[in-house]
DNA sequence: ACAAAAGTGTTAGGCCTACACCCATGA
DNA sequence: TCATGGGTGTAGGCCTAACACTTTTGT
């Protein structure tokens, strides 16, 4: 049974796609597209998403779709915005919801179904389907906003860091270069640093300490207002 | 005719919501309401709004209901949230795409249509429909966060204005006080304001300054990277 | 032995904050 | 004349930014 759906005025089609990030030092931030394998655009690199679910909101559709790319069932995951152009999709009108991903990548296995999906670094991504290069741009303007009041950096790590680690995911994803001793004393001066005390006392200069993210110190943090400041 | 749009599948509606801000001293940060005339939520108040059309993006759509409300053409609008929530509107499936407008009170003139709209200060809103609550709280925590990075606060007031004016909104927005002389010289050395030189030479000290925004200024400023630090 | 990676401390300048007094106006 | 509103400057502390050397490891 075909054409059942009838409405009295003319209703859009609406989608969650999700940008999904992840990090690694040698390649930097990077952005997992999956290659469509049907028409518009066919071949092209695209993001995550289909048609939101008359039974589910927006962030379990984008949910969805991070969990069939990655596997992962729970990570960050925020709202950035909402495109509307008219005629971004050539078949019908199609808004979408956008949300961006932070993933670590250590803990992404391979897309469950056989997706054709890979990361590319942000600044080298192919050429891209539907107005998703906007969409991209958007999301990258919004992390380095946003990154001054959340600490999202830490969603992109593993567990356990070095601060030449952290300071070079900084580095990516607000594009500018920072001194190490600077960047090293006010990310400890905040507080929301833990030692993770392996580290054999007479170590070597060479072997970085290891860090985690204080969950609890942030929260303290949080309730008396600031900024991270970089 | 009835009923004349069909789909192979179920499509929500998308609705365009406009949070209006205003600004006046006596009151401090107000927003602009209508009363529902019809059900669901009959006589409650609630923002303007209605459905997107085929032909506009959301965009356009929040603009035409701002005109509709205020009869201004111009103002600046941004979007800051899509709210999906499931059952949001009893009707049937609506999605709503929320933008904020920032308007100078002194050019609104009463709404074109005969809609019952009046300004409440967003410390004393009544009950609002849908979750037109919820929506004033994330429209209000967004202008707290976009105030460090755009000056958005020149929007609200008009073209000419004093520092304790734009002080007061300020504080309006961000709940919080400042220091009179910190507050003033920290925007001075921003160099955005331009004093309006009418002022007698030996106006007494009773008579404050009158400034304005500096739009060339400011476009250098953004150019190089910057952040407004309150 | 040399290059690369990581740790660490100091200084100068700028920014932030807190704070007090003067003048003019209007009640 | 008194309260109010507005203008202005300074001093201390904190933060920022710039900067060099040492240790160790791997080649």
């Amino acid at each position: 049974m075909e054409s059942q759906y009838v409405y009295k005025y003319p209703h859009p089609a609406v989608t969650a796609d999700c940008v999904i990030f992840g990090y690694e030092p040698k390649d930097g931030l990077s952005v997992l597209l999956i290659k469509r394998g049907i028409e518009p655009f066919k071949d092209c690199w695209a993001f995550p998403g289909g048609f939101i679910g008359m039974d589910e909101d927006a962030e379990t559709g984008a949910r969805r779709e991070l969990k069939e790319e990655t596997g992962l069932e729970t990570a960050y995951i925020e709202q950035f915005g909402c495109f509307s152009e008219v005629n971004r999709d050539p078949r019908e009108r199609v808004i979408t919801i956008a949300f961006y991903a932070l993933v670590k990548k250590s803990e992404v296995k391979g897309g469950d179904d056989a997706a054709d999906a890979h990361w590319f670094p942000v600044d080298n991504v192919p050429a891209l389907a539907f107005d998703h290069d906007r969409i991209l741009r958007v999301a990258l303007q919004t992390l380095k906003e946003r990154i001054h009041f959340k600490p999202i950096g830490f969603e992109l790590l593993p567990d356990v860091f070095t601060m030449p680690q952290l300071q070079e995911l900084y580095q990516s994803i607000l594009e500018v270069k920072f001194d190490r001793r600077n960047f090293s004393s006010k990310m400890l001066k905040l507080g929301i640093l833990t030692e993770v005390g392996d580290r054999p006392k007479d170590a070597g200069s060479r072997i970085p300490i290891m860090y985690s993210f204080n969950l609890e110190s942030y929260a303290e943090l949080k309730k008396s207002g600031f900024r991270l400041e970089f």
